[in-house]
DNA sequence: GTCTATAAAGTGATAGAC
DNA sequence: GTCTATCACTTTATAGAC
């Protein structure tokens, strides 16, 4: 009833989805929404619970290996070593990403978190406190570790990188028209995956911003 | 009534508006929507016509301006100079798009625009030829002119920069809460675009992927 | 062109049988 | 738990007066 759910909001949206509609698609009836989930704004909530929880199955494992490397002790490896390590796990970080981004499961959940992002409700702060916000914290720390820079800096670059890969899912329908695809399959992913791996590699390369300048004792 | 049209469409999406909420905002009645646009969906698409509209009349003379530096004759400048010239364009489109993306007009477009982009309908035509082909195009053109390779890889690396700036306006509540910001209006437009600035310079800087080796002649 | 009035078909919620 | 039946509303579209 749940996927069903899933299916039915991610289509419609939430004024649009009906109640029918969603306990057709789960061969039950219209009264038991209420009866399970407290009506149909319930029934939403529950959706990003499950959403999310998929989504950490996604990409939880990974977070929690890059979370031990960057917490581990700094003495064992050279700076460049330490520097080599932390570059290669946000290239892997962003490949699962865009793989996950780019495949058929996103696609149920793309409208229902585009939406939310526009008009936060209280289903965003599923969203966000379940992995949205790990994850840009994780790949903060490991672009702040890699390249320097203030950490606003850091956390805007992040916030370019992972931008990178939600075109593909955002801009879905001008991406395979801009390049003349029918589908976003093994042949069009890894030429995404290269592409993106380029720019992340380059954008890593690049020095941070200056902080902006101090004032010393200024005049108040 | 189209201005009408565009902020409740904007705002609730096409099957939660009601005919009525827009006729009360337009201060007509709601029989008229069925006079002047054949019903619910006519005013939709009209609503689309008019957001390009807009639209092009933020990026038209920009794009006008690129298009004839890209069609002049290629003898009056050095190789070096011609392409500091199409970086110098291609960072003030950069600009500009982002400037128009992050700011308040953007908002009511950007519901309807997500939308027909996970689900695409006529309306999403009408916006992909009215002004999404053509831009995507112009940096795809300049990204070639500037750092060469295939054309493949220059309309991925297209669509790379464009959506480092289309992220704050598609995951626009995960960039507030990630940056903690209240909204992102002069002071944090500004930051936003001096690290844009910095990351498509680098990205601009890297080498484009090898094409993939022709095979010479291969048995079949 | 713009209105009023209303038809015809939904909608979410819930009472109550089993 | 799951069902049927139904209530109270809202929806779009349209007929017809002015």
């Amino acid at each position: 009833m749940l996927a069903a759910a899933v299916q039915i909001f991610g289509r419609d949206g939430f004024h649009a989805a009906t109640t029918r509609a969603i306990a057709d698609a789960a061969n039950v009836r219209q009264a038991l929404i209420g009866y399970h989930f407290r009506g149909k704004e319930g029934l939403y909530l529950a959706v990003f619970e499950h959403i999310t929880d998929q989504i950490r199955a996604h990409l939880g494992p990974m977070a929690d290996g890059i979370e031990k490397a960057l917490d581990a002790p700094r003495a064992r490896l050279g700076q460049d070593d330490r520097r080599a390590l932390h570059v290669d796990l946000l290239l892997r970080m962003v490949e699962n990403a865009t793989a996950l981004l780019v495949g058929d499961e996103a696609t149920l959940w793309a409208q229902l978190i585009l939406r939310e992002q526009q008009q936060p409700t209280r289903a965003f702060s599923v969203l966000f406190d379940g992995f949205m916000g790990r994850m840009l914290a994780l790949v903060t720390r490991l672009v702040r570790s890699i390249r320097g820079g203030t950490e606003q800096s850091s956390r805007l670059m992040a916030l370019l990188i992972l931008g990178q890969m939600l075109i593909f899912r955002a801009a879905r329908a001008g991406v395979l028209r801009h390049m003349e695809w029918r589908t976003i399959d093994g042949e069009e992913l890894a030429a995404i995956q290269a592409e993106v791996r380029l720019a992340v590699t380059a954008l890593l390369a690049a020095a941070p911003r200056e902080p902006p300048r101090k004032k010393r004792r200024a005049a108040r």
